[in-house]
Parts: structure tokens; sequence; C-alpha cells
RNA sequence: GGGGAUAUGGCACAGCGGCAACUGCGGCGGACUGUAAAUCCGCUCCCUCUGGGUUCCUUGGUUCGAGUCCAAGUAUCCCCA
């Protein structure tokens, strides 16, 4: 039986179900969480590394096949594996709500749940504060939320209760519980956001006590550099954070407008020794030209979501494979790829055909060559830090037509 | 041979006196960024396109006005011989 504690704070009392607990690790082991800069980029700040974790090493620069309710959808973990995937992203709010983090962790915790045994990072819900924004109802202690894409029914959540179910479910990083903000808003807005994920962080410190789990806590400030400053120096005052999120972008704003701040964050205010997990972004450009600030992680939805949409990922841009050009079409996706669809005889006039006739294969096909597709563009680029000639590796990619698609 | 029903844009359907005509499918294109997403949004008769022209099986009629009402014809489907 799970054991029940309370946790008090200001206002209120919550209790908190810690479910299995003796399936934690007892001690922690000196290397994990641990990062390696491998390499540092001579004219760029893109680095690479290596993130130790208790289900495996992380390569950085990495991108993360996003896995929301415990499942990349239509794929089978080991194909996941086979593309290449180091580290599976899941949520702890889709995950609470459906099947539940006390009976996962019943079940022997997340990884044995969905059958991957490399690491896995849970987002917390801070994004779905987000989009969920007109179902919720936030407070200093906490958001209060229907859950409209299950039952409806409210809910109650705390950086403490946060902390619980990401402890219950497993993964071995976990993110703080945040207020990620869209763009545009205004300053007064941005700043709130920041100090309320500010107080969650220190919360979420406090709260999260599992050995074998990595806590990163979360950069806010939107599209303001002093703000990003302010929330990236309480996070280091606040603990020992063994890495950082990088939230609040992609939210509607241009690229370059992320870039103004981006760039001028990882360089100057960022500890150089922590990874940077920049949330949220799968654009093959943006990803290019984030390495080169300096951020070595990745999430993102592109990838799957377009592909069970008919968008394949190439070097030449995006391709809506249903578009009647590709009918007659019997070359691959992309001559240049090497990933298993492309490789494997299946041409642009099948996926044309299976994804007309709302095959399921040609999502599970076009989400297996788009995550390979920016799985090996981080591979290639870390190839490149690693050579140090990652400069050029971005000023040809720039200067290629993916650019102007992506 | 007798009786009944139906004919609408690529297909399937709606429309019961004011219609370039509902809806779905199909077709063409687009969007998608810590997944409320195998979803969503446009366009889909013709033209010299903030307007004009020609449409709902055919012909004729009633009416200010007909896809809608009347008559005849044609076609298809069903039932009984």
């Amino acid at each position: 039986m799970p054991h029940t504690e309370k946790t008090t704070t200001s206002k209120f009392t919550t209790e908190v179900h810690c479910a299995h607990q003796e399936l934690w690790a007892s001690e922690k082991d000196p290397a994990w969480f641990t990062y390696d800069i491998v390499a540092e980029d001579p004219t760029t700040h893109a680095r690479a590394g290596v993130f130790h974790t208790p289900h495996g090493d992380i390569p950085t620069p990495i991108f993360m096949p996003v896995g929301t309710k415990a499942t990349v959808k239509g794929l089978l973990p080991d194909t996941v594996k086979s593309l290449g995937t180091k580290i599976l992203l899941a949520n702890t709010y889709h995950l609470s709500q459906r099947p539940g983090d006390e009976l996962i962790a019943e079940l022997g915790g997340l990884h044995s749940f969905m059958c991957w045994d490399g690491p896995i990072l849970t987002d917390s819900g801070g994004f779905q504060v987000f989009s969920h924004e007109q179902f919720m109802k936030l407070s200093d202690e906490g958001v209060k939320f229907r859950a409209v894409d299950y039952d409806g029914a409210w809910s109650w959540w705390t950086p403490e209760t946060n902390m619980q179910i990401a402890q219950n479910l497993g993964a071995d990083i976990v993110m703080q519980l945040d207020q990620c903000v869209g763009y545009p808003s205004s300053r007064t807005k941005v700043e709130r956001s920041v100090e309320l994920s500010s107080a969650w962080a220190d919360r979420c410190y406090q709260a999260h006590t599992r050995l074998d789990q990595a806590l990163f806590g979360i950069v806010q400030g939107g599209m303001h550099l002093d703000l990003r400053r302010r929330s990236i120096e309480h996070l280091e005052q606040a603990g020992d954070f063994p890495g950082y999120g990088i939230g609040g972008y992609s939210v509607g704003e241009p690229h370059e407008v992320m870039f103004e701040t981006l760039e001028p964050l990882c360089a100057d205010y960022m500890p150089r020794t922590k990874p940077r997990y920049l949330m949220g972004v799968g654009n093959p450009t943006t990803l290019i030209r984030s390495v080169a600030a300096g951020i070595d992680m990745f999430d993102c939805v592109l990838p799957t979501r377009t592909a069970r949409m008919g968008t394949a990922f190439s070097y030449q841009g995006r391709m809506n494979m249903k578009n009647t050009k590709y009918v007659h079409d019997s070359g691959p996706i992309d001559s240049a790829c090497t990933c298993p669809v492309c490789t494997g005889g299946y041409t642009r006039a099948y996926l044309n055909h299976l994804v007309r006739q709302h095959e399921m294969l040609a999502g599970e096909l076009l989400s297996m060559h788009n995550i390979y597709f920016l799985l090996n563009l981080m591979h290639q680029a870390r190839e490149a830090i690693l050579a140090g000639n990652y400069g050029e590796f971005v000023t040809k990619w720039l200067e290629s037509g993916g650019v102007k698609d992506f």
C-alpha cells in the first residue's frame, strides 16, 4: 500500500501519495546526472557532451522524440530505438489522468510499463497550463484545472503533488512545474510567470527526493532578456539543478525574435557546465541554429504530428506527401536520407497512396522517417562539433534549400 | 400487361415558392513547435470575378419569382402478373 504523508504550505494542506517507494534507488550513483562536455566548437557556442542517467548515457546535442501518453504514436518501442532514439519524452499531466501515476508505479514504473529501457524525460504539465489556459485557475499555491481532454473533472496541482506524480512515474529526468506564457504577452504577465515559476522551482526542488531522478529547473522570461536572466539566476541560487529547461519559446513568435534573447541567454547567463534543454523546438533549421547558440537538448511533437498529417521532412524542406505530384514518383522520400523508410524501397508514390487512403502505415512510416531525420541531423551536428567545424555546418545548411521551407 | 417510387453539381444525400443550392465523401492546396491533433482550415459550375453568366432529366405551363407547383415525355428502381 502506498503510504501517505502530509505536505504543508502556507495556505493549505494536501495529501501526497508515495506509491511503491521501495522501487526507488536507495543511494545515488555519483556518475548519474553529470554532464561531460566533450567538445566545444571554436566558432560558435555549440557543445558536444554526454549526460549520464540510470538508464544510459545521452550524447548531446540530442533530439528527444515525444511519447506523451507513454507511446510514440504508432511506433513500437523497438522501432523507436532502432531509429537511434536515446531518450524519450512522456507527460505527467496526461499519464496522471490516464492510467494514473499510482497505477504505473504499482506496475513497476514507466520504463517497464511502456517497454522502454532507455532514458525517459517527463514534462511536468506546465505546457498544459499554457495550452489549457482557459480551463485553468492559477494561484501562487498551484493550479486548479479541468481535464477537458479526459472527463472534465476538476483537479488541483501544486508543485509538491506534481513532483509526487513525477516520482511515481519514475522517469530519469523530470521537469519542474512552471508557467509557460504565449506570445505576445504583456511584460507584466511574463514577469509574473517568472516569479511564479521561480517560486514553484524552489518548491519542486524541496519536494523532489528521488535519487535516481534528475530534476531540471525551467527558465522563463519570454522575449525579455532581463527577465530570462532573472529567471536563471534564481534557479542557480535555488539549488543544484543538474540541468535546465528553457521554456516559453516556440509559442508563436517569429524565429528571429526567439534568437534575439536565446543567443545572449546561452552565451552570457546559462551555466556552462549544465545541459540546456530548449523545450518544444523541432524545426530542423531552428535546431541547427539553436545548437550554435549553445543548446544541448530538444523535444518536439512536430516530426511525429506532421508525419501523421502526411508531412515528410527532407533536405529540401517539408514535403506534403499527399500532393498529386507524387502519384507517379517512384523515388524515396529523400535520396540523401539513410532511414529505414528511404532505404527500404518505400516510394513517394506508395506513401502518397497510403496517406490518401488514410492507412495507418502512412503515419508510421512518416513518423519513422521524420524522427530519424532529426536524430540524424543532431548526430551530424555532433560530429561537426567534435570535428571543430560546426560553424561551417551551419553555414552550409543555411545556404542549402532547407531554410526557406522550414 | 398492371401498380408504385425516384430523377439535384465527380459520388451519396438535403432542399416542400425567393438558391449558385445544406451536409458528407472524393478532389486541390495549406497549417501543425515541452501532443485536447490518424487533427484543423481554405477552395472545389463558367467568366473579362467587391461584378456578371448559366444551372437541379427534357419540353411546355402556372407565378412578380420554380430545384421546389401543374402537364406531357424520357430514364432508372421496386412490387404484382
